[in-house]
DNA sequence: CAATTTATGTCAACAAGGCTGACATAAATT
DNA sequence: AATTTATGTCAGCCTTGTTGACATAAATTG
């Protein structure tokens, strides 16, 4: 009995825990690693005027070259407004072309250009550096751990989409690890 | 030669992989994962017209305790106009109550309320309910393994930082695996 | 072929939550 | 007594998310 029955407005004083069946220590952990992860890119983006936003368009833009507007819409899971903005900058500053669906015509296929791979690619290596380092500790077997524990915390309805996306011409070191 | 040499505006069609040196399939699904864990909460942040910046306040306050408002902002890595606003609405609707320091009286000592407190258990049972449900797959150890690899993710001057933080009444059930 | 649906683009307006810079106050420190 | 520190607050700005409405061209359907 530490506790004393408390008035609403009372302090509580007692620091929540994982004894009341809360995971803190992953939720906090995930909470820090995602911020400094995404805060190496911040620097670089910086020097273009360019945000996360931006980063992310070409990021999946160099992932999957040709994919259509629809698409990239749904990955994000933003709307086409907020897409419209930062990919007509992306367009009038030369990192990413449209070229006409050539099934569909109405579609406008999205591709890098050099300039946008390159940047890319840019962003791309202080986060992959980070990871590196992250795993560098791991025992052999541990990187498989990490990813299925990544992917479990995904929305399963999303799992399948982010496979077809990994699988398709993706990180062949997973089985070498 | 799969590539031809290329003008700069010409879209280049081959997808990015992991082939480039980069580890995509991480920075990937580190991506999917964290939108969907940080997801979980919107909905019951709505119904109080919350945002998530309200709910890192109210996370840091209740894992933390009389934290004065210096140590959340640099926890938060915000600035502390950024802060007022949503603390203002905390302290508001009596969610957090503020403390005048015992030592030092210009400070001011953050705590919960009793609803404080409630609303904070609430936003972080659905990710906690989601960490579990990822984990239950793993194998024993696994929750180790990326707990390590979580906390190499955190830059290093910030660790020690979040051990404190974790060592202080935290989930014990880490020892048991 | 005409009507409808679909994929995209665009305009206007708004909100949350970051930011900076300036200034005020009270309390601690020198 | 002067300075520094912790906090609060005002004004204004930017990015990036939102909604709703409307335009166009192309595909699809009746």
């Amino acid at each position: 009995m530490t506790q004393h029955p408390e008035r609403n407005e009372d302090p509580i004083k007692s620091a929540l825990s994982g004894d009341d069946g809360i995971d803190f220590t992953i939720i906090e952990l995930f909470f820090f690693a995602y911020r400094d992860f995404t805060s190496d890119p911040d620097q670089i983006l910086g020097e273009y005027a360019f945000g996360r936003a931006h980063h992310r368009v070409l990021h999946f833009v160099n992932r999957r070259p040709g994919l259509t507007v629809a698409e990239l819409l749904d990955v994000l899971k933003i709307t086409k407004q907020s897409l419209a903005r930062v990919l007509k900058q992306l367009i009038d500053t030369g990192h990413i072309v449209q070229v006409q669906g050539p099934r569909d015509r109405r579609q406008r296929e999205l591709y890098p250009t050099a300039k946008g791979r390159g940047l890319a690619l840019a962003l791309a290596a202080p986060q992959s550096r980070r990871i590196a380092a992250a795993l560098a500790e791991a025992a052999p077997g541990d990187r498989a751990a990490i990813e299925r524990f990544l992917l479990g915390m995904v929305n399963p309805e999303q799992r399948a989409q982010i496979d077809d996306q990994t699988a398709t011409g993706d990180d062949r070191r997973r089985e070498a690890g």
